[in-house]
DNA sequence: TTTGTTAATCGTAGCGCTATGATTGGAAAA
DNA sequence: TTTTCCAATCATAGCGCTACGATTAACAAA
């Protein structure tokens, strides 16, 4: 105090909120170390001797210390947090998605940052622009389709970015998904085999999925250059057993002869089968029934449903480990590609 | 890639990679003002005024500048993340909750950083911790049941910690949700109410999910304190249809007086819906059925299903209001507890 | 005129860490 | 011996921003 007293005011105290109580300077003085040894032990511990690792290693378990990714991800300029862009999490398949690679990702240490589209361009535009901000390790966004600006923002970039659940467009970087036409193909394929000759395809919100459009596309494409009966019976809202019971008896009516039937997912299908259970069709004798995405229920409903389940949890992982290699210091090939492909799972709907 | 090309005076001394190319100081710069203006019209436009700030967003605009989050959050010692922990977005509630929060925060510009349990207790704490290195804005976890250590490292620390989808049980801070005995006791009282008097509860994953188990307390007790019969069947799986099914075949064989269950969740209620169909048992004639969760293909079951609404929306939002009014500055009272209620759905099952 | 008051703006020291390049000590090579 | 080399460690300049306190401008009150 009176030493600080030198007739001129020195400078004046400026007090900060402080984030943390103990930092890695803390560590680094208890341990008698500077603190760039501590930050190297942090970040690859096999870069420090092995006596100077375990003095470190007991000065932050003794102090508590747990270190700060904001500031490192400021000095690093790069963040260990991936940002993840979906139309939904409580779309099913997305969740699955963003589980597996949560699982894959928290092994090293990395964050997933969450965003929804609600199936909006303009808003993951915004997304992205934020997700930016954050300076992520990558960026996984859903689908081929973005708008310009966003295209733009991200080829600009140097952060890598996965497209996932598409494939067969122009892609940005990476992209790891399934050819959604041929799913639908797959569909119409198997309801032929199994004698049908009379198709719809149930869809729902077509003019926004995107995907579920592809699959429509690919189904009819499929039945026609088989030579069978094709038609489209659709519904703007999303898809759910509701619309599904709607649209099924909607195709009755217009199409006497249907006789196969594949759906925008297996709410869709869901929805198709109790219909035909009100109106005492059975299944699959008068109608087959395929679904897509094999959701918690299909394999117990009654008749099992048959359907084509995606690998949502393999697109998580594949992109996940893509990103630990990119951050490992593998230069992965451009442009690449993975194919998760999809299972046709045949059931007694069909 | 190198869009900038400054003319910099060689400094063979240090160089960084750069995170951004476009600064706060280089907007600042363009209009002609002090970067603590430029910052001050980012985080309350209000302050400045009206001239200097559509200055500084002609020059931001300009500039296609895009603020560095991660230096902010350093700086101001709090990102502009909310970090939630949940069991799992695969789980249809969670989802909902984390879908509505995203919703609200997001117009906060507000990121949400997911991190999933796995009804693992020791993976929660260690989700707390690394959450905590984020520095985020609040933390939202899932229930009020966690580990001493996880307790202690959030009750030290100074941000918001919100618990979510459970009331009822010591809080560390917040809570938003609802009684999940009430749910039970619900179920159990509409049953009786429909002349039911043979009860039995349908439930999965008891061992692990705390909730589903105060469901189940809730409902037994109220049927005995009514003087019904009643009794469990479980299953140590996670809730699904299949062992819905599985569970009320057993039950039917276990109890054949049976004449009214109520189940862990819509799930299992939409497999022991299937299970009657396929045993010719009528519902609701016969036996009354009671889900959990009203989930997207409840009410289009044949019959439909009667269940209880939980809000898991309504604490998605409620979580947010409070996340945003507490960084608006306002003091929310310590310890408060929101109950979002739930609603029981009368549908034909019952 | 001076003084006080308020609104608007500014200057700048950190926030805690990482990356760069420098330095050190001791063993190996000459 | 001297020189070289290398692994281990260190010193420190930022990363981009926010918040604090200071300063200035504008105008009313004394």
């Amino acid at each position: 105090m009176a030493d600080q007293a030198k007739g001129q005011t020195e400078r004046p105290q400026r007090r900060r909120r402080k984030m943390q109580s103990v930092t890695m300077m803390d560590v680094a003085e208890f341990a008698q170390v500077s603190p760039s040894t501590v930050s190297l032990y942090l970040r690859r511990p096999e870069a420090v001797s092995a006596s100077a690792g375990s003095t470190i290693a007991r000065a932050i378990e003794k102090l508590n210390y747990v270190p700060n990714l904001v500031a490192g991800g400021l000095a690093a300029a790069s963040s260990r947090a991936v940002s993840i862009i979906v139309p939904s999490v409580r779309n099913a398949f997305f969740a699955e998605t963003v589980a597996a690679m949560q699982n894959t990702l928290r092994k090293e240490k990395l964050q997933l940052i969450l965003g929804h589209t609600e199936y909006d361009e303009r808003e993951e535009e915004e997304l992205v622009k934020t997700a930016l901000s954050w300076a992520p390790a990558a960026i996984v966004l859903t689908g081929l389709s973005h708008s310009d600006t966003t295209r733009r923002m991200l080829q600009k970039v140097s952060v890598p970015v996965i497209e996932i659940w598409e494939l067969g467009g122009q892609q940005i970087d990476a992209a790891i998904g399934f050819h959604h036409d041929q799913v639908g193909a797959a569909a119409a394929k198997h309801l032929i085999q199994q004698g049908r000759r009379n198709l719809a395809y149930l869809g729902a919100r077509l003019h926004e999925d995107r995907r579920a459009k592809q699959r429509c596309d690919g189904f009819v494409e499929a039945a026609k250059s088989a030579g069978v009966t094709v038609d489209i019976v659709q519904h703007p809202a999303a898809a759910s057993a509701e619309v599904g019971g709607m649209l099924l008896s909607e195709a009755l009516q217009a199409l006497p002869q249907l006789d196969g039937v594949a759906c925008s997912n297996d709410h869709v299908a869901l929805g198709a089968l109790f219909e035909c259970e009100r109106s005492s069709i059975s299944v699959p004798e008068r109608l087959s029934i395929v679904g897509f995405g094999d959701l918690s229920f299909s394999a117990a409903c009654n008749p099992p449903l048959t359907t084509i389940r995606p690998s949502g949890d393999l697109i998580g992982r594949e992109a996940a480990r893509l990103i630990i290699e990119h951050m490992a210091g593998k230069d992965p090939e451009p442009q690449i590609s993975i194919d998760t492909r999809f299972t046709l799972l045949h059931r007694r709907s069909s």
